[in-house]
DNA sequence: TGCCGGATCCTG
DNA sequence: AGGATCCGGCAA
């Protein structure tokens, strides 16, 4: 019934009950700075089957990488460093571990894990993920990516091992091969837009495109 | 300063 | 197949 005491009525604090949840039910542990600070290449295919985890107000978003792209450094005629290193792709030469984040046709944001030692000016592209927690849309293709996770420029240079936003290893992770595919969108480039520098887990439904 | 075009996505 | 829509990079 009613209690005339106002005291009566007030609740304590709610737990976040997604946070508590996701706490409850998913093991994963945060990828160390090393795991990074490789070879592209080799960290475009290691980060497939890794989890994007997005906090927003103590509710997690969870994502499994599916499809990711390397983009090598300044040689690599299809990367942005290779423009040199501008205000814009600054994050691209920055420490490895952190995100670098553009805007592309002016409404579409992008997601990459920056790689290699800082002043090498390589990352990898997010292009897709499969929903595993709190995914709201479609997460096919890397400007969705970035909707559904609540990505923005203004996590340009923010570090991967954060709060806001980290990578972790799922505890008991789902076996996978790995398929090559060209990159999309950088014909442009001449012979690098051939190189097989696109990488998916096959037959994954959540790929952008086959 | 002006212009060109892009690591995309949606509609028709 | 084409439009949305902005801004980085480069030429002038």
């Amino acid at each position: 019934m009613t209690h005339p005491n106002p005291h009566a009525t007030r609740q304590p604090p709610l737990p976040k009950p997604d946070a508590f949840a996701v706490q409850e039910t998913l093991n994963f542990r945060k990828l160390a700075s090393a795991f990074f600070d490789q070879d592209t290449t080799q960290v475009a295919q290691a980060l497939l089957g890794i989890w994007v985890v997005r906090c927003i107000d103590g509710h997690f978003r969870v994502g499994r990488i599916v499809e990711t792209e390397a983009y090598l450094g300044p040689h690599d005629r299809a990367s942005h460093s290779s423009k040199g290193c501008t205000p814009r792709n600054r994050s691209m030469f920055g420490p490895p571990g952190r995100a670098y984040v553009y805007r592309i046709y002016g409404i579409h944001d992008c997601l990459n894990v920056v790689t290699e030692p800082e002043g090498h000016g390589a990352a990898v592209l997010l292009r897709a993920l499969e929903p595993v927690h709190g995914i709201p849309g479609n997460t096919r293709g890397p400007g969705l990516l970035c909707r559904a996770l609540a990505v923005d420029r203004s996590l340009d240079g923010a570090d991967l091992r954060g709060d806001a936003l980290f990578l972790a290893q799922p505890e008991s992770p789902t076996p996978f091969t790995i398929v090559r595919r060209p990159r999309i969108g950088v014909d442009y480039a001449g012979a690098w837009s051939r190189r097989l520098l696109r990488f998916l887990i096959q037959g994954n439904a959540w790929v952008s495109r086959r």
